[in-house]
DNA sequence: GGTTCGTCGTCCGAAAACGGCGAGTCCTTG
DNA sequence: CAAGGACTCGCCGTTTTCGGACGACGAACC
């Protein structure tokens, strides 16, 4: 069974969804790429425990006052991607990385575009800071929920964008 | 989550699965093809309502009381299977069509050879009737549970075979 | 009885296409 | 000169596509 529900964040709507006991996925509500269709069968529960703690901790983040996260989380994906994924929460609060020295990081230094890939598909934005991987340029490149929302993700940690 | 329970009849011991509501699969015990094997995280539960049901229609009708069933039901499985399996229930107690004859009647004639396939698919043995499906010269050709067991479900339902 | 061949949907493996890259080259601009 | 844009090319894991093989057949032909 899955369980969904969405609120308000002074960046965009979020759309929440869970197994019933962790996090499966964190989506940017308008047009976020890969975010799965909303299922008839899945069950709106805006105070399942786990939400209410992720609202809250997500709240926090927007406002400011928060720079890490703790919560249950349980993503599905390949091997690889979850390898990737666990590099990303290493990220510290306000720091970026290219593709190339996150792939060099999980031990796979050519491996940068399948980095990319991996990191498009991260079903956790925020929590798991995909946003936090840029180009090796500087340029940001690109990003599921839209550039802009990236770029003000790291506005938002404070970084000076290019 | 899946259930099962399991018992015996007068030709074998069957395998019952279910997903709680409907039946999911019926299963001719040792050595049936395709049948699926044992997962840990099944729930043996033999007093499921739907397990119930099934136990007392299928003793009746190996006691050859009853000749026809009246359950829940949910097969999974490709379209044309579903086509081919709806297909098959219509077939009354007591009589036999041949491979093609069914293609046939699903409106696609040349496609006798591949209903015999999704005939083996069919995980509703016995109440899903494939076992009186034979070919075209009157052998029996094939059978998911075994040749000896469907010649013996024509035997019980009076069907002088060859 | 055997054998061959045409037919159908499905499964499986291989191959190709596809990105949220990066380095290198060339060329333009200021 | 140096910086930066446009382009090419190699790289990697995933997804999709494609082709061939497989059977619970059936008809035709020996």
């Amino acid at each position: 069974m899955t369980y969904f529900t969405s609120f308000e964040t002074t960046l965009c709507t979020l759309l929440l969804t869970s197994n019933g006991e962790a996090l499966t996925g964190i989506y940017l509500l308008p047009d976020h790429r890969h975010a799965p269709t909303q299922q008839p069968a899945w069950q709106e529960s805006p105070n399942l425990p786990v939400f209410v703690v992720a609202k809250a901790q997500l709240t926090e983040y927007f406002a400011g006052t928060r720079t890490a996260f703790d919560l249950p989380l349980a993503a599905s994906g390949t091997p690889f991607q979850k390898t990737v994924w666990a590099e990303l929460v290493r990220i510290p609060y306000g720091k970026t990385f290219s593709y190339g020295e996150l792939a060099a990081r999980i031990g796979n230094p050519k491996a940068s575009r399948a980095v990319g890939l991996a990191n498009g598909k991260n079903p956790l934005s925020i929590v798991v800071p995909c946003h936090r991987v840029i180009g090796a340029s500087g340029k940001l490149t690109g990003y599921g929920g839209g550039l802009e929302r990236k770029e003000a993700l790291l506005a938002l940690e404070r970084i000076t964008t290019r």
